[in-house]
DNA sequence: TTCTTTGCAAATTGTTTGCATGCTC
DNA sequence: GAGCATGCAAACAATTTGCAAAGAA
């Protein structure tokens, strides 16, 4: 964990407090492109911190829970995997995810897109769609049929 | 499992051997509105026969899987619970569902809401989505904090 | 000092797999 | 009769939880 002049302001801005483990977890993340499992986080803070055992997985798992209650990360669960998790920040760059059934690729999809629906359906349901980080399940340009 | 003579064409059709269990399973969740787990088919399986460990859980996942691989039934995961899946059969009536992150409860999205946006997709990305049985995550009308 | 967060290990829960037996075609 | 499907139990994997010790405010 390099740089946690960088990530604890963020954390304290959320009410949090500023600890190793957390600053650890929104380093990993936020550099991250993409979605990361437990796991790949795990991995990468002990890669960065050259030392085995310097998170606990329960820990990885709290903090995400209480990140993503506060929306500064958003979960995905795929079929056949674990959840991942991805860093969303103020849901300034919000987007959705087109996951290939077949091949298992991800590629983004920009909040533009999503916005009309999202406007749609709240106005005609209530419901308010969470911003951003949304999977949408398909088949990907190499993996259809055609 | 009442109605064997309605479930079992629909196996044949698709190529699949008609046995007890499957014809359950496809009754199960044909029955249903909304996504089921297979704690819930079981459930409903054994109530149906009135006879506990009717089937087993392991029968469940296996005959799913075919059925999803098919395109017969639909798979979501959400956090914090387990696979959920429903009957799409031809996917005539697709549409997807609004899932209240606070309250878990889900509502049906109609199909001609989604429609442009897969369109929109479609034609932007050539990524093509899979019809029917997307999760949209977010807040209910009763949930919501206004 | 006080209240939170972490680590560890054990407990759950959800899902998959191996194999002998039963059932469908 | 041949081969796929099922049940059962054991194996796995992913999360969750309880609790005492360590850390942040």
């Amino acid at each position: 964990m390099s740089c946690t002049n960088e990530t604890a302001p963020i954390l304290r801005a959320a009410g949090l407090r500023s600890t190793i483990a957390r600053n650890a977890v929104v380093a990993a993340l936020r550099h991250a492109r993409g979605h990361r499992s437990v796991d790949d986080i795990i991995r990468r803070i002990e890669g960065d911190m050259a030392m085995p055992g310097a998170i606990a997985a329960s820990t990885v798992y709290r903090t995400l829970e209480t990140l993503e209650g506060i929306g500064l990360v958003g979960s995905v669960r795929l079929p056949k995997s674990a959840v991942t998790f991805e860093w969303v920040g103020g849901a300034a760059d919000a987007h959705s995810h087109l996951v290939c059934d077949r091949c298992g690729g991800e590629q983004l999809l920009p909040a533009d897109v999503m916005e009309p629906l999202m406007r749609d359906i709240e106005e005609r349901t209530s419901f308010r769609p969470a911003p951003g980080h949304l999977a949408i399940r398909g088949e990907c340009e190499h993996c259809r049929p055609d």
